[in-house]
DNA sequence: ATGCATGAGCC
DNA sequence: GCTCATGCATA
């Protein structure tokens, strides 16, 4: 009876499993479909992407004990990747923002263009303050200068 | 979330 | 042919 070296395989633990995994993919924001297509990108070998749902059927037990007992460590392997860049991104947002803290780049119309040409042909290294006033005569940000050197 | 279909592996 | 894992389509 006691049979099988599946130290993994009692049922109790993939219960608790299941619904630990649920609450922690949700408080990720991450949905089912998510996490079956994110599993290819974990790159274990003869694992691909798997459906919705399965992580559907995986997260309600509605799978053979078998089924869930190959799946679980994949899934927990993708637990663990996926917050541990969840931390990294807590930890250093300004590593990982750079897409979104990146400013785009300034394009400055003609006659705004031609103004600070002007004032840079009188004053090519004006103060912050000078700045910010040349800013708010022509309605600009003031770091949109530094982009016009 | 789930009924139904499909394809792979098995004997 | 049967079983099982999985995906698609849908309410």
């Amino acid at each position: 009876m006691g049979c099988m070296s599946d130290v993994d395989a009692d049922p109790r633990d993939l219960e608790a499993f299941a619904e630990r995994f649920k609450q922690r993919r949700i408080k990720l924001g991450v949905t089912q479909a998510d996490v079956g297509s994110a599993l290819a990108n974990l790159k274990i070998p003869g694992v691909g992407s798997l459906s919705q749902s399965t992580i559907c059927r995986f997260e309600s037990l509605t799978l053979s004990h078998n089924n869930m007992i190959a799946l679980k460590p994949i899934l927990q392997a993708w637990l663990e990747e996926a917050e541990k860049s969840h931390r990294e991104k807590l930890a250093k947002p300004e590593l990982f923002s750079g897409a979104e803290k990146k400013r785009k780049r300034t394009s400055i119309a003609a006659p705004e263009k031609r103004s600070l040409e002007a004032y840079f042909a009188l004053q090519p290294r004006p103060s912050s303050e000078k700045i910010a006033a040349i800013a708010e005569k022509l309605d600009l940000k003031k770091n949109v200068y530094s982009a016009g050197i």
